[in-house]
RNA sequence: GUGACCGUAGCUCAAUUGGUUAGAGCACUGGACUGUGGCUCCAGGGGUUGAGGGUUCAAUUCCCUUCGGUCACCCCA
């Protein structure tokens, strides 16, 4: 038996790899408008820096890791997400004597052991933004604007919902817990059987519940906001401030609780219905305090990660696929020869060229022209060498002249300009 | 980790209540058509029916296991 990709991960096909390059090339120009340089790391760390930089209490660490020993008995783990490894890096490298705040961003694959699902792989990719050693608010505003800028480039942003948050200081959250278990409890009869679990095991995620039963209970729930410090509140206050003054629509999730243990006060998430469950298509917030966690500076940091399969998806199947312009074909060896400087000449001034072999008849030839979606064909034969000439062929009108061999080169690179057409 | 549905040619799908040599379209290769494609026609190559086991005279079909896919839960990007 032929051996398959392994379960969870998939092979990014020619028909889709344009899009891929779309979205990458949209981020890369967003982000370094915004004057974020990239930064690129390994795709594994020593396990230690994801179960603190994580949260041990994760699901991530604690089920979703890819871990093993090298051959030296040290345990490694493929990297589940970006952010510990980036501030791994900036406290070994020194970042935090760079002008403040120190922009970086990063881009590629992420790896977690989950079943897999719509717009879920075991490796999937992430683009991923880190703002670090500011704590101004406008940072926070700055981020998200890029963020949906970067949604705009690709022309999403009025099929997504940017949603905000703020979840306060690092004692906000424990507070809040114990808040929501006082409500809850008493009231457990009246939740459905999951929510009854989730109360056990993490009652933020109450609030997340979609049973229809359930909503009544959860919108009289205490809110979040509501157990801010006054620092954090006014913080978020100058973050809306912030956002309201580009002019950015967004709406106050009080229940927006992301999952990751190291997240303070400001939060966000991109949505979008059309996914499925899958409706995370962007998440981030700040993150004070982890950079010291880390052993590093008590620098705060900010920042999100996008989920590239997730956008690649919504971008839908698109049209443009690279193709040859032209397709040389040469009948015989005496034609494949010149033909073949021809086409390296043509090709290193940018033209992109197909060089047939003369192996099939003409006819065979053409049709290999046309599935191929090439624009245009050049036949040269014995007819044409003796001539010194090469027919040009236009493939979608059949048209065709006699151009000189000599200036051939010249012509093909003139055509790099016009597309081919589609097959 | 839990549950549901699904695995037949490269792709999309057939195959009677279990019945003989598993078919078709598209794609591929060649030909009809000495050097002019997209149309048509003909021929050819290509399958351990995901894998393993069981029931049976006989399994693509029924049962079990396993692997994979899809969707949902969980969680997240």
């Amino acid at each position: 038996m032929p051996i398959k990709a392994v379960r969870g991960v998939r092979d990014i096909l020619p028909a889709e790899a344009p899009r891929w390059q779309r979205v990458e090339a949209a981020a890369r120009r967003v982000f370094e408008a915004y004057g974020y340089r990239e930064i690129r790391l390994p795709l594994f760390e020593r396990t230690e820096l994801f179960a603190r930089g994580i949260g041990s209490a994760t699901d991530i660490v604690q089920k979703e890791m890819y871990t093993f020993e090298d051959r030296s008995g040290e345990s490694v783990t493929l990297r589940p997400e970006a952010t510990a490894s980036l501030l791994r890096a900036y406290i070994e490298h020194g970042f935090q004597v760079e002008p403040k705040p120190v922009r970086l961003y990063t881009m590629g694959p992420m790896f977690r052991y989950e079943r897999p699902q719509a717009g879920r792989y075991r490796q999937f990719h992430q683009a991923d933004v880190e703002a670090l050693g500011e704590t101004h608010p406008a940072v926070d505003a700055e981020v998200i604007a890029m963020l949906m800028d970067f949604f705009g480039a690709l022309g999403l942003a009025e099929r997504l919902e940017l949603h905000v948050n703020s979840i306060g200081d690092a004692a906000t959250r424990p507070a809040y817990r114990a808040k929501l278990l006082d409500y809850f409890s008493p009231r457990s009869g009246e939740l459905c059987a999951e929510c009854r679990g989730r109360l056990e095991r993490n009652p933020l995620r109450v609030l997340d519940c979609k049973t229809p039963g359930c909503q009544p209970v959860i919108e009289k729930a205490p809110s979040i906001l509501d157990s801010l410090t006054t620092e954090a509140a006014e913080h978020f206050e100058r973050v809306r401030a912030c956002l309201d003054a580009m002019g950015i629509v967004y709406a106050v999730n009080p229940r927006l609780v992301r999952g990751l243990d190291y997240y303070v006060r400001t939060t966000f998430e991109v949505l979008t219905t059309e996914l499925g469950a899958q409706n995370a298509v962007a998440g981030g917030g700040r993150y004070d305090g982890l950079i010291e966690q880390l052993d590093g500076p008590p620098d705060p940091g900010i920042g999100f990660a996008i989920g590239l399969e997730r956008v690649v998806l919504l971008l839908g199947d698109g049209e443009s696929t690279a193709v040859p312009v032209v397709v040389l074909i040469p009948l015989g060896n005496a034609a494949l020869s010149r033909l073949l400087g021809i086409a390296r000449d043509a090709r290193r001034r940018g033209a992109r060229v197909d060089l047939g072999y003369g192996t099939r008849k003409l006819p065979r030839e053409l049709e290999r022209a046309n599935r191929l979606g090439a624009g245009f064909a050049v036949i040269v034969g014995d007819n044409e060498l003796a001539r010194g000439q090469a027919l040009l062929r236009e493939m979608k009108s059949g048209e065709q002249r006699a151009v000189p061999l000599e200036g051939l080169a010249d012509e093909l690179v003139g055509l790099a300009g016009r597309r081919g057409t589609a097959p």
